[in-house]
DNA sequence: AATAAGAGTAGACACTTGTATACTCTCTGT
DNA sequence: ACAGAGAGTATACAAGTGTCTACTCTTATT
């Protein structure tokens, strides 16, 4: 079972007030400065617009809402994602196409990515270990997708899932500074574009070269 | 003035209070999940051994204090790339050398990378953007030695700082997994080695057939 | 119709926090 | 020798926090 279908099974059938919890930690935690796991339980509550109490019919610890909340935010990835996946099998360009069709989805979404990012580094370890299961089943997708239509033929296997993996980090890493930078936009997807071919082309590459020992 | 020369002119005749707060700051960011922005002056001061109020006497804000503890990382990192970049340029292989020299650095000041790597996502504006003229300056170097040293022919200009900024950050991203993952240290090492490598085949390739459009 | 569980609320408590005011040292220049 | 500044301390208070206990609805089960 995928880390995103784990999290997907899990939030269903949810009170309302759990909900209303997650979506304010979300929220508070893309616009300010503060991590999930250091939210106040009053704090959520106000912006929850519930008691301050409705936090503990639900969550033990801050720890177990943060986790929650984690997942929540894998769901809102994975399934941007996927849109992103099937929208450019359409284009002429794959690479184009995934790079366009990624920028989309961040600009729709911009503070679960805002989130995303900032939790993937210096969060919990358990939320860490989530998010990259996201970010591994999305590159799992694209070296599916890669391999079914034969778009990097050279490449195949472990390597062109390294290349998938090194893509996808960079794609999200560059997604801040896509929300925050809206002059340098275009700069970005060329930056991403180049950085997807060069990852293709070296792999492609150095596979084919395995045992030189010069750079 | 490079950013990193900006920081080590205003570290200078500090009283002791003051770089107590700073490193009692950076100490308690790397251990616990907060961010530099959100710690208590309480706190603060308690880490120190000083009074909760001896933050006022030099600090008017949080904030103040966080670009401040952002100065004195940069100079750690800064003085660290130095070392790396003077070591690697007596390995016989320059981008093992890098690589090496790069993660034992890492392994000595754990606490410092860490940090830094919270900070350059999610931490404030301000702080992002020292953060990133530091790599950018390490990048920079990375590109004179390289050059000097003719040890990527085919590449440069642009490109090459291109290639040299992606690496940089790739190493930066891996030092936390290194530091957090001891099981995997190798093979983090053997990963951080081919993304150079295919950075720097990719991007001479690439440059050589500028006007494809297929991937 | 009675009951029990689930979801949310209200009020209270002890504790921590930021910060203001007023203090004590220890230098340093004249 | 002393005035004053810089660095650090002590005390105090309002505001905010986590969490406990006890309440009230709503909904479903029997």
């Amino acid at each position: 079972m995928s880390v995103a279908q784990e999290a997907i099974t899990a939030i269903n059938d949810m009170p309302d007030g759990k909900r209303r919890l997650i979506q304010a930690a979300i929220k508070l935690c893309a616009q300010g400065t503060a991590s999930l796991a250091d939210l106040g339980v009053r704090e959520l509550g106000r912006e929850a617009g519930l008691n301050p109490n409705t936090f503990y019919r639900h969550f033990s610890s801050m720890e177990e809402l943060a986790l929650a909340a984690g997942r929540e935010l894998t769901i809102g990835i994975m399934t941007g994602m996927q849109k992103v996946r099937d929208a450019s099998a359409k284009h002429a360009d794959a690479t184009v196409g995934s790079a366009e069709y990624f920028l989309q989805e961040v600009e729709a979404n911009p503070d679960i990515f805002r989130m995303g990012l900032r939790e993937i580094h210096g969060g919990s370890p358990e939320i860490r270990r989530i998010l990259k299961g996201v970010l591994e089943d999305f590159a799992r997708l694209s070296v599916e997708q890669i391999t079914s239509r034969n778009l990097v033929p050279g490449l195949k296997g472990e390597a062109l899932f390294e290349a998938s993996l090194n893509i996808t980090y960079y794609m999200f890493y560059r997604a801040l500074d896509y929300i925050d930078n809206l002059d340098a936009r275009e700069t970005i997807k060329a930056d991403i574009i180049r950085f997807i071919r060069v990852q293709f082309i070296g792999m492609t590459v150095l596979q084919g070269q395995q045992t030189k020992t010069k750079s």
